[in-house]
DNA sequence: TAAAAATACGAGCGATCGCTCGTAATTTCA
DNA sequence: TGAAATTACGAGCGATCGCTCGTATTTTTA
């Protein structure tokens, strides 16, 4: 028998799709100005230039714009972390692991303010949490990845932890990396990956160089 | 001639201060489960005990709610920082100044959620965010303080932004310890320690031990 | 080309929320 | 003890906001 609770099966035009990507991109701005309790459905729409009822037509509801525009963000960053997470970063020394991971990151964080909006508010609902997971775990689960990778004798236990607080780490550093000046915004990087070498290092690479502390090298040079 | 904009210097009976302290608690309450914005007024009274119009009558605003609950907070952190940041820790050997930084904070923040709630909440009111500039301050300036006794040869700047780099990544590592329970905080209070010893050591200490990846010492033995 | 389907509009409904105001009870002051 | 001041109440006002619905336009389908 036929599933009674299948959806309608309505067939999208080009212009729907054209249409829904305008409204996630305006409520990815009215998230990353006002946050997400603040933002205003209507105001989403008319900065997509739409009216609140064409809104309502692809969306049904609030929450399932949010939703919709994470799910955007994951695809994206898959795309972004294929590249930076690549098998073949992690046998790679670890300054330049480094580069290669942290590079993409802040520049898709830095592209995409309504990403870090959604992901930093502490207050979504039970659903809109569930939706922020898929791309907290991608982060994690590559970084996990690599370090199993470099440092197969550490305890799985220990492993996850150290992922875990290097993904911490990073968070705590992305406020300065969200409101830096493109000028500024290379010394942060650069701050940013000594901490995580000096975090890392001891713990996946037993016998290197203890630290780099006057490490000042710029980006892409 | 006298100044017309004063205040009407009305007298606040005991009652009065009681039931203050009742809003407040029931707001940092409110606002640490919901978040700022999502926080309603009627439900911050309903909780104390008392009514809308009570509440009006000792707050002209939603905003100055907040405004005064981050004032006793600040307050309260002066305290627990006078003990924190003693002048005498910064002469400590890192790992017991540490001890004696981090352990107060962590249990100001957690004995205090509402303050957490708002501190990190980046979508406030001007108004507000400048009610959160002064324990924002507190934090930095003193180990700022602490460094400069320190490492009285490092640079200013250099110093300042390793001070603010700290600070960050104790924020980065606090949704970990919020959400910690009682017997999950040693092990999270411990990496945190690790971290900042980790970062801070080889920019106050040029020559001291490189590491100390597996120091796992408790709390206060 | 005509019917069907998808897109578009925007006024406005219903609910929520910050806040007021008339009134009453309690405490302080003279 | 009487008057003034402070505290307390809660129904409800006005504004905001998520969302709907009747209708019109455009595109697809047959």
């Amino acid at each position: 028998m036929p599933d009674d609770t299948a959806k309608p099966e309505r067939k999208r035009q080009a212009r729907g799709e054209k249409r829904i990507e305008e409204l996630l991109d305006a409520a990815a701005a009215v998230f990353a100005e006002r946050g997400y309790k603040a933002a205003g459905t209507n105001e989403i729409a008319r900065r997509a230039g739409a009216s609140p009822g064409t809104l309502y037509q692809f969306f049904q509801n609030k929450d399932a714009i949010a939703e919709a525009l994470m799910a955007r963000y994951v695809a994206r960053l898959r795309a972004a972390h294929g590249e930076a997470f690549d098998p073949a970063v992690a046998e790679l020394p670890l300054p330049e692991m480094l580069d290669r991971t942290i590079d993409p990151v802040v520049a898709f964080d830095r592209a995409n303010p309504g990403f870090y909006a959604l992901m930093s508010d502490p207050h979504l609902s039970p659903e809109l949490a569930g939706a922020k997971k898929p791309a907290q775990k991608l982060m994690f689960q590559r970084l996990d990845q690599i370090l199993e990778r470099r440092a197969p004798d550490l305890p799985a236990e220990q492993r996850t932890r150290t992922a875990e607080v290097a993904v911490h780490l990073f968070r705590g550093l992305l406020p300065l990396i969200m409101s830096a000046t493109e000028d500024e915004l290379p010394a942060i990087v650069t701050e940013t990956k000594e901490v995580l070498f000096n975090y890392l290092s001891p713990r996946i690479d037993p016998d290197a160089t203890p630290q780099r502390n006057t490490r000042t090298r710029g980006q892409g040079d």
